[in-house]
RNA sequence: GCCUACGUAGCUCAGUGGAUAGAGCAUCCCCCUCCUAAGGGGAGGGUCGCAGGUUCGAUUCCUGCCGUGGGCGCCA
């Protein structure tokens, strides 16, 4: 693309030059922004007044001197000074139309940026616990991260998605227990169901699998499992340990079959979930892996040489505090386990070894204490911590007739993403998740999800599209034709209007990424969507002057192919029809 | 108590060191002889939580206060 038929980067050009000849001693940089009022051009630029006070002159006089001192460009119709110092550029026609050509011909690689200059960089995202079904807290993280993730690689980085599997700690060991205390149900031995374990219907489905597969070969006497085993009453979660301790011992080498056979399965349903959500990721790193391979003690060995480690009552601890952390971390149980803290400083120290320059985790907002450490371990191993960013994502909060939803998965009583994406839809739910701020609480109504399925802005979005691909079917013309078209008949306010909204796109992408904020994707699709559903009502596409119809046609199949960039980046559909 | 985020229209939320702070929903009015009305146009609705400070200029940055959510484990 010739960078001089941007209208942007010509201005900006031309302002620098101004700005050299005006006051060479202040090299500042200049900031073109489009003003909120149209009356107030398509650019304005505030150099003169940044520049009153350094050279102690009138900003409005300042303004005069760097408007004489402007190039003169066949684009710009005029230029005013306004307000205290603002000048206000506007623009021709021309200086848009010709964009309509730039994007059909650029097709899907209109508004790719260089921004990430093919850095690699890695989002870790979701990695929830595999003990259950996903829920709608998760179904946020998912969408975000996907998002985050899209949104990177179109500004041009190249991006690793992961999803960490956290099989190793003792919530596996409560839902391989919880499942294996349902088979001995399905066996006839009868061990009191814990409250604490997990309650959930896909438990009893396990269990009825394993017995479908293997009948009684894991059952064991329901008097042996209870024998020495704390009352629940007394101590809940020492009820618990014990009653896995005791699986373990009856089960032998067959509790590694039970804890498996849990985990795949949660795992599976989790993947497909995500799959039908349009989540994809490139790997899934085990947690255990890290047990197995040894890597956590090689990461502590190298934070032991660096003096960072040190052993109290029975514990081994890591000396966060010397990292800005508010206390000590313990890395190793006084019983020899690790805890999930040293595996991640491992898996964050792998991440690295990796390759990737740069790290983003999406954490739910609950890990905020968590930063701290994972960044003073990180430091502590003498890496530059900045490599590692964190994406706070807020939680979402259900409500169900106006009450708030309870979401614990060991009571089984939370709504899944599953049951969600059945309910809403697969594009409004990947919407609704991204349309606001990640650090932004979302109140995710059900009964109003539910209920105003069609008042849902996705559809606002999507109608744009359909309409579009409506019209180039009725025409039914071959589309490559139209870059022929003549775009100096794309006049009326509407069609510079939609040319205005196009031309933000690579703007919008840059500062998504930038931000780590997929949303501005979605405010600036409904924006497009606006501005297309105002020229539809305005100008009818398919006219007998056939110049003035392959202009028209030209500047909505740019704009259908924008609303499909933008629409692929949120994993939403742009249907052909509706 | 400490840490962290948030507080903008009746509701849900965008946005910004600049000029008259926006959208959707809700309320009221109008527009299909026409490529999809899942659309368009218009009206009403605001002390940008409160108080100071920095600045030519603050809703935006800083500090304090008030309110709300989340986090402060040898859990993961």
């Amino acid at each position: 693309m010739n960078p001089n038929s941007d209208p942007k980067s010509l201005l900006h050009a031309s302002f620098h030059a101004a700005l050299q000849q005006v006051a060479p001693e202040h090299p500042l940089q200049v900031e073109l922004e489009r003003p909120r009022q149209a009356s107030h051009g398509d650019y304005a630029c505030n150099l003169a007044m940044q520049l009153a006070k350094p050279l102690k002159r009138n900003p409005r006089e300042v303004a005069q001197a760097l408007l004489a001192a402007l190039p003169a460009s066949e684009w710009v119709d005029k230029t005013e000074i306004a307000g205290p110092g603002f000048i206000n550029i506007f623009l021709k026609p021309a200086a848009w139309q010709g964009l309509a050509t730039r994007i059909l011909q650029a097709g899907q690689t209109y508004g790719r940026s260089t921004l990430g200059q093919g850095e690699k960089i890695q989002v870790e995202f979701v990695s929830a616990n595999p003990t259950g079904p996903l829920h709608v807290g998760h179904g946020r993280g998912a969408a975000f991260g996907a998002s985050l993730a899209n949104v990177l690689a179109f500004a041009g980085y190249d991006v690793h998605r992961e999803y960490y599997v956290n099989d190793a700690g003792r919530q596996m060991d409560i839902l391989a227990l919880s499942t294996w205390l349902r088979y001995l149900e399905r066996c006839d031995e009868f061990v009191p169901f814990p409250a604490n374990a997990y309650q959930g219907g896909y438990v009893h489905t396990m269990a009825d699998s394993i017995f479908a597969l293997h009948g009684k070969r894991y059952a064991r006497p329901a008097a042996d499992v209870l024998q020495r085993i704390p009352a629940a009453e007394d101590d809940a979660e020492g009820h618990l340990d014990a009653l896995i301790a005791k699986a373990k011992q009856l089960l032998g080498a067959d509790y590694g079959y039970i804890h498996g056979f849990a985990l795949e399965e949660q795992l599976g349903d989790g993947r497909n979930d995500l799959t039908e959500f349009r989540v994809r990721f490139d790997s899934w790193f085990s947690e255990r892996s890290l047990h197995e391979s040894g890597l956590i003690d090689k990461a502590l060995d190298r934070l032991r040489q660096r003096g960072h480690l040190y052993e109290q009552d029975g514990a081994l601890w890591f000396r966060s505090t010397a990292f800005g952390d508010e206390k000590d971390r313990v890395v190793r149980r006084d019983n020899g386990i690790y805890t999930y803290f040293a595996a991640d400083i491992a898996y964050h120290l792998n991440k690295f070894e990796r390759g990737f320059s740069r790290v983003i985790d999406v954490w739910g907002a609950d890990h905020h204490g968590y930063i701290a450490r994972v960044k003073g371990a990180l430091s502590a191993a003498g890496m530059d911590p900045e490599r590692l960013q964190v994406a706070l994502v807020q939680f979402a909060v259900l409500y169900r007739n106006g009450q708030k939803a309870s979401m614990s998965t060991r009571a089984g009583e939370y709504v899944t993403l599953r049951d969600l994406r059945a309910e809403v839809g697969n594009d409004a739910a990947r919407f609704f998740y991204v349309l606001r701020k990640s650090d932004q609480h979302l109140d995710f109504d059900l009964d109003l999800a539910k209920s105003q399925s069609s008042d849902n802005p996705v559809y606002y979005i999507q109608y744009a599209h359909a309409r579009i691909a409506s019209v180039l079917n009725a025409w039914g013309g071959i589309e490559a034709d139209l870059l022929d078209a003549d775009t100096g008949r794309l006049e009326h306010p509407q069609e510079i209007a939609l040319l205005r909204r196009l031309a933000e796109f690579p703007e919008i992408i840059t500062s998504a990424a930038r931000e780590f904020s997929p949303h501005l994707v979605a405010y600036y699709l409904k924006d497009l969507a606006a501005d297309l559903h105002g020229l539809y009502v305005a100008c009818q596409f398919l006219v007998q002057d056939e110049a003035l119809r392959q202009a028209r046609l030209l500047l909505i199949a740019a704009t259908r192919q924008v609303l499909r960039s933008g629409l692929d980046i949120l994993g939403v559909s742009a249907p052909e029809k509706m």
